[in-house]
DNA sequence: AATGGCTGCGGTAACGTTCCCATGGCGTCG
DNA sequence: CGACGCCATGGGAACGTTACCGCAGCCATT
C-alpha cells in the first residue's frame, strides 16, 4: 500500500491513512489548534497503527531547533562531571531534547574541536565548564551556551551555575569547630587556579566572623591530584606543631593524597591528624577511614544547567550565577575533639 | 550583500560568493569529482571567508544518516562505564559522528525510553549494555546496534564487544600462583547474573589445566557491591580454615568491601588475607593497601564498539562477538607467599 | 570534417516537517 | 434573508543539502 516496509512511516503515510492532508495530520500531531476532535483521533490511531514517529532532523531543518544541546566537561571518567551529565540528560530529557556528550580530557584544542562539532551537529546551545584561559573558542561558538563549574568567574557576562563555594567552605569550617579544632591547615590547589582564590576567600571571611585571625593558618599548594595532596601532606607535618594536626583539603584527591602521605609518616588518621576533603568523590567512602567530605551538588549543577540553558536559547536570558547549596558527608577522616572522651579510647573504637 | 549578519551561512551563500552554482560547490565542498582545481579552491576560499559550516541537520535529511551514534550504558557514574563512552566518543569523532549518551541506572522502563528518544533523533545506530532481559525493547529499537559488556552473551544474532573473562581470569590465576597462592576462594555475584557464571567457568577451566579440583574452592555469592562483598568476606572467614586466606573477587567493588570485612575482623590485608580484584576502578588505588586487580579495557571497548556499529550500519556485518584482552593492575593487596622472606618481614615492609 | 564520448557545470527535485495562505462550508448577526 | 466572519481543512512553499539529469564545449577517433 502507501509505505515500503522497510522505509519508517512519515506523516504522509499518516496522513494518508487517516485520510487526511499532511496539513491537518500535522495539526493533530502536533496537539494544538483549531481541529475537530474526531479528526485528531482518527489521525491518532493512524500514527499508533502505522509506527509513526516524528523525524527531529526534519524539525530541526524546518525550525531551526535540532533539540540537541552539547556538554563539554574536562573529564567524563571523574564521577563528578559523570554526575553532572546526568542531571543535564534528565532534565533535557523531560523536555524531549538529547544530549551530546563531549570530553575534552583538559585539552584546549580538543575543546576548541569539541565546540565546533557542537556547532556543526546544530545543537540549539551547549554547557561548557572551559579548560581553556581565553575567551576566543567562547567567542567563536557562536551559539546560546551556559558555563558550569568554578571556571565561570572569568566569564562576567555569561550566565552560569556553579557550587556555593562559601557557603561550603562555611559548612565545612563549622563541623570543624563542632568537633574541637579551630584552625585548619589548609591544603590548596595551584596559584593560577581562580578556584583556589575563592576557596580561600571563603576561608578568611569565615576565620574574621569568629575573631580568628587568617594568618595563622598554615597553607600549602599543590596540583589537585593525589599526588598532589600527597606532597602538601608531607610538608604541612614537617612544619607542624605538636599535638592534633587538623587538615583541610580543597578537594578530595588531595585530601586521599594527605591520608597516604599520613600513614606513609607512621601518623595514624584521624587519631593524629584530621582530615576534611572538599567534592565528595566515591572513592572517599572506600578509604580507610573514609573521607568525610563536603559534597558538591553534580547532579543539580547539571539539572539547573540545562535550565539556563533553555532560558537562554529562549531569548529570556538571566546573566545571572547561580550557586548551588554543597552538603556534609560524614565519615571517619575527623577526630571529636569536643567531648571529654579521652583521645586514645576514641582511637581505640575507630579501629575496629 | 547575500546573507544577513545573524543567520548562518549556507552552501547558496558560498555559491553566490564564488561565482558558481550550488551544485558546483557542493561538488567543491564534498572534495569529489569533475571539478577544475581551480574552481575548487574558489569555492574553498569563498566558504572560509563567509564562515561555512555544513548543516548536518540537512545533510542527515538529504542522506538519511544524521551523523549521530548513541550509547546506552547503566550508570554513566562509574568509571568504568565512563571510559567506555570516553572511548567511543573518540573514535566517533574520527568519523565526524557524535554521541548521544543515556545512562538507564538500572531502569528498564529508561532503557526503553531512552531507545524511543534515540530513535526519534534517528541516530544512525547505537551501542547498548541491556539491563532488560527480554528481546522486545531491542526488537522494537529497528536500528542497527552493537551491544557492550558481559550482557552480550544473551543475544546470539548481534555482534557485541566484551571483555575476555576467561584471559582475564587466566591472568589472575597465574598471578596468584607465581605468588604463591593456590586455590583461592572465590567471591561471585548474584546466581542470576549470567556475568558469575561466566566467571566460574573460566575458573574452572583454569583449575583442570592446573589439576587441581575445583570443588575445592570456598565460594560465596553476593551483590556486585561495596556491601556484598563485605558480607561475602565474612562469610568466608567464618568458613576458613587456618592460615593465610587468598579470595579473587568477581568485581573491585565487592573487593574492596572485602577489605573492609578482613579490618572489620581484626585481620590485616595483605599479611592475613590477600585480596584480587576484577574491573580496575579508580577507587582501587585509593584504598589501603592498594587493590590489586584485573582491569577491563573500557576505553577500547568502546572504540571498538563504535567500530563495529560503523560495519553494522554499512551492512558489512560481523555477526561476531569481539572480546579484548584485560590487563592485570599490580598493588598491594596480594602477599606474596613464593619466597623465602618470612611472612612477617614481608609484612612489616609493606606497613611503610 | 563529422561524430562520439568525456568533462565541467547549472538546474531541479527530493528528503519530512511546519507555517502561511486559500478555500469552502456553516453559523450568526444585522 | 443576505452578508460577513469564523472554523476546519487543503495546497504549497520553505528550511539546506545532495543526487540526478541535461547541456555545452572540447578532444580524440574514424
Amino acid at each position: 500500500m502507501s509505505a515500503s516496509r522497510n522505509r519508517r512511516p512519515t506523516i504522509i503515510d499518516v496522513a494518508e491513512r487517516a485520510g487526511v492532508s499532511k496539513s491537518t495530520a500535522a495539526r493533530a500531531l502536533a496537539g494544538s489548534s483549531n481541529i475537530t476532535e474526531e479528526t485528531r483521533e482518527r489521525v491518532l490511531k493512524a500514527a499508533a497503527t502505522v509506527g509513526y514517529e516524528r523525524n527531529h532532523l526534519a524539525v530541526g531543518m524546518r525550525s531551526g531547533r535540532s533539540g540537541l544541546l552539547g556538554l563539554v566537561i574536562p573529564d567524563i571518567t571523574n564521577p563528578f562531571w559523570a554526575d553532572v551529565a546526568r542531571g543535564a540528560q534528565d532534565k533535557a530529557a523531560e523536555s524531549g531534547a538529547s544530549l551530546l556528550v563531549f570530553s575534552s580530557d583538559w585539552d584546549v584544542a580538543k575543546e576548541a574541536a569539541h565546540l565546533g562539532a557542537l556547532r556543526r551537529a546544530r545543537v540549539d546551545g551547549a554547557i561548557i565548564n572551559p579548560v581553556a584561559d581565553s575567551f576566543d573558542d567562547l567567542d567563536r561558538f557562536g551559539l546560546p551556551f551556559v558555563l558550569i563549574g568554578s571556571s565561570a568567574e572569568r566569564f562576567t557576562e555569561t550566565s552560569s551555575v556553579g557550587s556555593d563555594i562559601a557557603q561550603a567552605v562555611r559548612l565545612g569550617m563549622d563541623h570543624l569547630v563542632s568537633k574541637g579544632h579551630s584552625a585548619p591547615s589548609l591544603i590548596l590547589g595551584p596559584k593560577s587556579r581562580l578556584a583556589r582564590a575563592r576557596f580561600l576567600r571563603a576561608v578568611h571571611e569565615h576565620c574574621v566572623e569568629r575573631d580568628i585571625d587568617p594568618a595563622i593558618l598554615a597553607t600549602e599548594d599543590g596540583e589537585y591530584t593525589v599526588e598532589g595532596g600527597r606532597i602538601a601532606m608531607r610538608r604541612l607535618l614537617e612544619r607542624a606543631h605538636v599535638g592534633h594536626v587538623c587538615v583541610f583539603a580543597a578537594n578530595d584527591m588531595m585530601a586521599i593524597g594527605a591520608m597516604m602521605a599520613v600513614r606513609e609518616a607512621g601518623l595514624r588518621c584521624p587519631e593524629d591528624v584530621s582530615i576534611i576533603g572538599f567534592d565528595g568523590i566515591p572513592s572517599g567512602e572506600f578509604t580507610w577511614p573514609g573521607l568525610t567530605t563536603i559534597a558538591k551538588p553534580g547532579r543539580g549543577l547539571g539539572e539547573r544547567a540545562v535550565e539556563g540553558l533553555f532560558n537562554e536559547i529562549e531569548h529570556r536570558p538571566e546573566h545571572r550565577r547561580i550557586y548551588l547549596p554543597c552538603r556534609l558527608i560524614e565519615r571517619g577522616s575527623l577526630a571529636d575533639l569536643s567531648t571529654a572522651t579521652p583521645l586514645r579510647a576514641a582511637a581505640g573504637a575507630g579501629r575496629v
